[in-house]
DNA sequence: TAAATAGTTGAACAACTATTCAACTGTTTT
DNA sequence: AAAACAGTTGAATAGTTGTTCAACTATTTA
């Protein structure tokens, strides 16, 4: 950063930390796509589909059951978790059966879930 | 479950997966505390502290200065992620020195950073 | 004691987001 | 061909949330 004008209201205190922290700082997109991910992993619902499909792919009619809300908001959903490539679907007759894309998605679920049990 | 009001607005077609699949689900509650959890990393500014935390135990003024945020800004993430006991705090004289209370969360923190590196 | 500084806090605002609703497409059934 | 059903989509709405601003507390320095 070259950028002379600062929002940091403050002295600095810890200049040489602040420099090292910058140093070994993860790239600035890495962190931003990070942060998009877990917003992702961040709605009870979007968490509840994901864990669902985790047990068995499931068609949108049988989420919106199983979670007992509207097909309308099940897909709405499924179509952001699509958009991050969280999910993958084939269709079938008047079907779409869901399913993850990836076998990684439930480490970071079950990582989390080990740090909520305590 | 046992109510009959559902906002399902649908036959169910896999009456069988999505018994077998409620079964083996995880409690509600758990999974609403673990979108909770994600949802505190979903946010660039906190990604960012904890990132820099997780090298070195900072004040608020020099995470303020290393983001080029004010200090109110970064204060009132830090009480997000205090309560939510990610980071804990040491005051010294008129400074706050706050660090990750768990190495745990970055554990976490690789993990997802491992899939968006893909 | 007064000024300066680090940090916190509550209200306000703007931006974002999850769900609902209605209308729609496409497939299957009658 | 018409009806029924699974799923999608866009607009609208209500609720949430991150930052800003101003006022505040507490500690230190002059």
């Amino acid at each position: 950063m070259s950028t002379n004008e600062s929002r940091c209201d403050c002295n600095i205190i810890h200049q040489d930390i602040v420099n090292a922290v910058k140093k070994s700082f993860p790239d600035e997109l890495l962190l931003y796509d990070l942060a998009e991910l877990f917003k992702i992993f961040g709605d009870s619902t979007r968490i509840k589909i994901l864990s669902a499909l985790s047990i068995h792919e499931m068609c949108v009619c049988d989420i919106a059951c199983l979670l007992n809300m509207t097909k309308s908001s099940i897909s709405h959903q499924l179509r952001i978790l699509k958009q991050a490539n969280l999910v993958k679907y084939r269709k079938s007759g008047k079907s779409a059966y869901y399913s993850l894309s990836d076998d990684h998605i439930m480490q970071i679920f079950e990582q989390g879930l080990d740090h909520v049990k305590e």
